[in-house]
RNA sequence: GGUUCCGUGGCCGAGUGGUUAGGCAGAGGUCUGCAAAACCUUUUACGGCGGUUCGAAUCCGUUCGGAACCUCCA
């Protein structure tokens, strides 16, 4: 067996561990989705784009995957402890549910245009509310909880002495004590690093409920534990969400499990890393963030053009999900090209058939070279879901690939088995794992055919001023014509 | 200050003890009416210093530089 098994490095142990499931081959997953305020960024995308191929991996090697991804709608509080979605709502004079299904909506646009596939389930906070105060009184009767003026909150110095807070992240509750900052609006807490359950609302809020503590809303860690709770089990096997959710969200989370349930919520913690802007993280807050709509058009003073999504995705999978990726011109325009490659290889490839002939001239070291490549794409894909590595792979395939088209190397050196998997490989692991499809497509090949049949006319009696005359008509309709030694190809433009 | 991480060739970006990552860009070649595409060959490399080792980009120490989190963030 030259292909090993999947591991994944565990945020939890900070170490590379072999992917065992909980109860295999069922496989549970939870992401943090979007707080749907305003539009997602290239940032959010990066990292959706990421549990996309971990899904779409899990799902490839057999897995019964179930896939929650929230939104989040209710609970995302700004410093003055005003909720993100009410305060939109109250500027643009909207019910605050028209907010969230106009960004929901355009997340949705957005992960479908890129080729994200949705999840499993996709719950909502505000959908939840029973669940949350469940959840609370649960932790109120075990005394992980208390009320003040109204509001709830997660007793972390009680809480700490039985199970240690920010393990996930690696801080220390002394640390932590001493470098906390005083925020408006808590004097409630008992201790200010105490993270609120339920909030009482203000009486300008627009979003609250009623509850026997407070006509309020809920806290925003909250939701993830419940949701992943109830969907997932109290166990599951998969935890995901971007590097900046760790502290304290994700630490809040294991505190709320753990309090509440007396469980690890998730044997695996993935975290994926920042997109950067001229090594800045991208953020909304520092003014470097571009909305994919501005990439793909390339309206955003930074851009010098705009890019298609596939070669965007592209883009984003030739770096590891745990690395920071900086972004640039100079490094979309290299995946820009890289990717048309590709898509042209893809296009030729699914035209190739395997010839009848006398199989005589079989190359067994190029039988070998090709089998070691389709091994190569697994293991890298095995290790940690390597796309960066994966993708250099599929180019070494694609060159083959090429050869055979441009017969520089026959398809009679290859049995119909390694024909095959070279085949199967390459689409494969293209189109179903890294989810690149094709984008062009060109309607009336016939007219194409026809328009080709004559270029290869007018160059055999040597008419060069038509054949220059037909190579740009095709070049302005995203078609550059290859003239191979005894046909005539093409391959779409950039 | 605490926690975590990074520094790879012109650009992006894998790799973690010995053997070509890959893409883009550059150079040469095959092919071509000229091109283009493709393929082949090829230049530029592991921040500095010290250590471990037969051997280090990879391990250890140190130093310089950068980033993220500690406030909402994917």
């Amino acid at each position: 067996m030259t292909i090993g098994k999947l591991k994944l490095t565990n945020s939890l142990t900070r170490k590379k561990e072999l992917f065992e499931p909980i109860n295999s081959p069922k496989v549970g997953m939870y992401v943090c989705g979007p707080t749907v305020y305003s539009n997602v960024h290239l940032g959010n995308l990066r990292t959706f784009i990421s549990f996309d191929i971990i899904n779409r991996y899990l799902k490839f090697l057999g897995y019964k995957v179930r896939y929650v991804r929230n939104i989040t709608d209710v609970g995302h509080l700004l410093d003055n402890g005003e909720d993100k979605i009410s305060k939109k709502a109250r500027i643009d004079k909207l019910e605050p549910m028209e907010i969230v299904q106009k960004f929901t909506n355009d997340f949705h646009n957005v992960m479908k245009t890129f080729n994200v596939l949705p999840p499993d389930i996709e719950p909502s906070a505000t959908g939840h509310l029973l669940e949350q105060i469940e959840m609370i009184e649960t932790l109120l009767s075990r005394g992980f909880a208390y009320q003040a003026n109204g509001s709830v909150y997660f007793d972390l110095i009680k809480y700490n002495k039985l199970h240690p807070y920010g393990k996930l992240s690696g801080r220390k509750m002394a640390d932590l004590i001493n470098q906390s900052r005083t925020l408006e609006g808590q004097d409630d807490k008992k201790n200010p690093l105490d993270f609120a359950l339920w909030k009482k609302a203000a009486p300008n809020h627009i979003m609250k409920w009623k509850t026997k503590w407070s006509y309020g809303f809920p806290g925003w860690h909250l939701e993830c534990s419940v949701m992943s709770t109830k969907y997932l089990g109290k166990q599951f096997d998969i935890h995901g969400g971007g590097l900046d959710l760790k502290f304290p969200h994700h630490d809040c989370e294991i505190a709320q499990c753990l309090g509440s349930l007396d469980k690890e919520p998730a044997k695996y913690w993935m975290h994926t890393n920042m997109l950067t802007v001229n090594g800045q993280k991208m953020s909304k807050s520092l003014g470097n963030s571009f909305l994919p709509w501005q990439l793909i058009y390339g309206n955003h003073k930074l851009l010098d053009r705009g890019y298609s999504p596939m070669a965007i995705r592209f883009f984003m999978l030739q770096s590891h999900y745990a690395s920071t990726l900086d972004f640039s011109n100079e490094a979309l325009n290299g995946s820009l090209k890289g990717y048309t490659k590709l898509a042209n290889g893809i296009r030729i490839l699914k035209e190739m058939i395997y010839p009848k002939h006398d199989a005589l001239n079989v190359n067994a070291a190029l039988i070998n070279q090709i089998s070691k490549i389709c091994d190569d794409c697994h293991n890298a894909m095995n290790d940690d879901f390597n796309t960066a590595l994966t993708i250099g792979h599929l180019f070494n395939l694609l060159k083959k690939v090429n050869s055979f088209y441009s017969k520089q190397l026959s398809l009679t050196d290859i049995n119909q088995a390694t024909f095959n998997r070279m085949k199967t490989t390459l689409l494969t692991f293209t189109e179903e794992i890294l989810g690149i499809k094709p984008e062009k497509n060109i309607n009336g090949h016939n007219l194409l055919k026809f328009l080709l049949e004559d270029y290869a006319k007018a160059k055999a009696t040597k008419n060069y001023k038509k054949v220059d005359l037909l190579r740009q008509l095709l070049a302005e309709e995203g078609i550059t014509i290859n003239d191979m030694k005894d046909f005539i190809g093409w391959a779409y433009n950039e």
